[in-house]
DNA sequence: TACAAAAAAGCACGGTCGTACTAATATAAA
DNA sequence: TTTATATTAGTACGACCGTGCTTTTTTGTA
C-alpha cells in the first residue's frame, strides 16, 4: 500500500523526463523500467495500459508545471509583477535542465494534434484550463491599472504562448543563444501593445 | 532508369504526408510501402536505409515549401508587399490541408530537438536558411522604406517564427477558430514595433 | 512470528520494426 | 526479339513493442 504509491511516484518522475524526450508515444515500458531497475511487468502492474500510463503521465506532468511555474507566479502581488513572475517561471521551466528534453507539453501538443483519442483529450484540456489561466493573471493586470481596460486578454494569452514556443524553438533545435533574450523583447513588445500608460517612444 | 524516378516521385510524395502527421521516426516503411502498394522491400531498395529516407524527405517538403510559399512570395514587389505575402502563404502552408498533418518541419523540428544525427543536422541546416531567407525579405522593407533603417531583422524572423508557431498550436491542437485571427494581430502588431512611419495610435 | 495481501518478476504471445539476401519481373537498349 | 540491367517482390532475421498469465518475493499487520 504504501510502497506501492512511492514506487508509481518515482516511475511517473522518471517517466515525466524520458517522455519529454521521446514523446508520449516513443516513452517504452520497457526502457522506462531498464531506467528504473524494474521489470517490465513489474513497472507495466502499476498501470494497466500503455494508455493509463500517458495519462498519469500528463497529470504529473501538470502537477509539476504547477508548483514550479504557477504557484510561485500567483504569489507575487497582482498585476504587472505577477505578470512578470509568470513570464520568467515559465521561461525557466522550457528552457532550463529541469527537464533535459525541454517540455513535455510542447512535443505532447505537437505529436497528439492530429491524432484521436483520450490522451489528446486530456492534453487539450490541460492546455485549455492553462490558456485560461493565463487570461486570468492577465486579467489582474487590468484590474491593477497596469494594462488597458479593452486590453484583449485571450489575444495576450495567445501571444504569449507564441513567444514561449518561439523560445523553446530557438533555444532547443537552434541553439540560437539569443532566443531568449528575444523571447524578453518580444514579451516587452506585447506588454507595449496593452499597457494603459504607453512607453515614452523610442528616438 | 525512367521508372525508378518517377516512383521514387510519389513515393517521397506520399512520405511528406505520411510524416506531417507521425514524425519523421513514426514514419515507418512498412505502412508507407503499404499505402502506396509496395512491397516493403521494394520500397526501401529506392532507399537503403530508414535514415536516407528521412533526408531525402526533408528535402522534399523544403522544395514544396519553396515553391508553394517562398517563390510566390518573392513574386510579390519587395517591401511590405512581399512581407505580407509570404506571410499569407505561410500561414496557408501551416493551417491549410495541403498537408493534413500540420507542417513537417513543426513536427521535425520537436522530434529531433533533443537527439543527435545526421537528420537533425539537416534539419537545423534548412531551419537556419529559411531564417536568413526572412531576414532578407524584411531587409527589403526597410531598403523599400517601410521598415525603420535600424529594425532589428533578427528579432523580426524569429518572432514571425514564433506567430506561426502559436498559430499551428492553436489551430492544431486546440482547434481554435480564432487562431488564424490572432496570429494576423499578432503579426500587425509585430509590423507596428518596425515601422517607419508609425500607425496613428488607437484611443 | 505467521499469514494474507500487495508488489515485483518471469515468461510467452502476436505484431511491427529496420534491414539483409535472393528470386522474379519489368524495362530500355541492342 | 534478345539481352543486360533496373526495379520490384519474397522471405527471413533479430530486436523491441504492449500485454496477458503465473509464480515468486516483499510488505504490512494480526
Amino acid at each position: 500500500m504504501r510502497k506501492g504509491e512511492s514506487t508509481k511516484h518515482s516511475i511517473l518522475d522518471q517517466a515525466v523526463q524520458l517522455a519529454s524526450q521521446t514523446g508520449l508515444e516513443g516513452l517504452s515500458i520497457g526502457a522506462l523500467a531498464t531506467r528504473l531497475s524494474l521489470s517490465k511487468s513489474g513497472l507495466f502492474s502499476h498501470f494497466r495500459s500503455k494508455q493509463a500510463l500517458q495519462l498519469q503521465v500528463l497529470d504529473a506532468a501538470a502537477r509539476r508545471f504547477t508548483e514550479l511555474v504557477l504557484r510561485p507566479a500567483v504569489q507575487a502581488p497582482r498585476g504587472e509583477a505577477r505578470i512578470r513572475a509568470l513570464f520568467e517561471r515559465w521561461l525557466l521551466w522550457g528552457t532550463s535542465s529541469i527537464s533535459k528534453g525541454g517540455c513535455l507539453f510542447v512535443a505532447a501538443s505537437i505529436e497528439l494534434d492530429d491524432k484521436t483519442g483520450k490522451v489528446r483529450d486530456h492534453l487539450v484540456k490541460l492546455q485549455k484550463d492553462w490558456f485560461q489561466t493565463r487570461v486570468r493573471v492577465f486579467q489582474t493586470g487590468i484590474e491593477s491599472g497596469y494594462l488597458r481596460k479593452d486590453a484583449d486578454l485571450d489575444q495576450l494569452s495567445h501571444d504569449l504562448f507564441s513567444i514561449m514556443l518561439g523560445c523553446h524553438y530557438g533555444v532547443r533545435l537552434l541553439k540560437d543563444p539569443k532566443a531568449e533574450m528575444r523571447a524578453r523583447i518580444a514579451f516587452e513588445n506585447l506588454l507595449d501593445t496593452a499597457r494603459a500608460t504607453p512607453r515614452p517612444q523610442k528616438v
